[in-house]
DNA sequence: CACTCGATGTTCT
DNA sequence: GAACATCGAGTGG
């Protein structure tokens, strides 16, 4: 495919209608569920690219596991920012991870997306990533990054509109998997039943235990 | 397949 | 200094 650069309208009506705001301004595990089956697109003069949302985790108040549960800092602030609020961060010095805030301004709660079905762009997203096969482009959370170019620069930028949104595929999610949140120390949530994925995906980052 | 290890920014001890 | 919401290269069965 050719990296032609669409327009908003053109790709609103080739993805499906923009997630407003509400949508994320529920109880984040209803979000973090909801956001399954939903399509992640990041426009950019380089290219389109998006994937499907197959694998998600819900970071809450009160939760050891959150990176705003000591409170607020300067890495941490977009979490305290209004519903809809990206927030990215560097994990390991290394690579890039995102979030969608879920709740009012002040309240630090975010979905982290963990892994895409990759549906556009796949030729830019295999040269990003430097590798071929399908399901090594977007199945964990700094690889779907690197291969839609999400980085620190989208950090406090607004889930709701260009250049990166969830288009709505009208689909039902499916079969839901609940499963423990991936890379959380003993003793700081890893217990906790908040990572979602659609059932039977081959894009997982891991496989749910039965 | 399982396991180890290096990469290294931000936060905490 | 150590740990961390990770990944990929390397080793050994």
């Amino acid at each position: 495919m050719s990296g032609a650069f669409l327009s908003e309208t053109d790709v609103e009506c080739a993805l499906g209608p923009v997630l407003p705001r509400e949508f994320y301004l529920r109880p984040t595990v209803e979000v973090a569920q909801a956001l399954l089956g939903q399509l992640l697109v990041h426009q950019q003069p380089e290219g389109l690219t998006a994937g499907l949302i197959v694998e998600t985790e819900a970071y809450l108040v009160g939760d050891p596991g959150s990176h705003a549960w000591r409170g607020r800092t300067v890495r941490n602030a977009a979490m305290f920012g209004p519903p809809g609020t990206i927030y990215t961060y560097r994990i390991y010095g290394v690579h890039w991870c995102v979030n969608l805030v879920t709740q009012p301004e002040g309240v630090p709660e975010a979905v982290l997306i963990r892994a895409l079905e990759p549906v556009a762009g796949i030729e830019l997203m295999r040269r990003r990533r430097g590798v071929a096969r399908l399901q090594d482009l977007c199945s964990g959370p700094a690889r779907l990054c690197q291969a839609l170019g999400i980085t620190d620069a989208l950090n406090w930028g607004d889930i709701t509109s260009p250049p990166l949104w969830v288009a709505d595929t009208g689909r039902p999610p499916g079969q839901v998997c609940v499963g423990t949140r991936i890379g959380l120390p003993i003793g700081k949530g890893h217990e906790a039943p908040l990572r979602f994925g659609l059932a039977g995906s081959p894009f997982l980052s891991r496989k749910f235990a039965d």
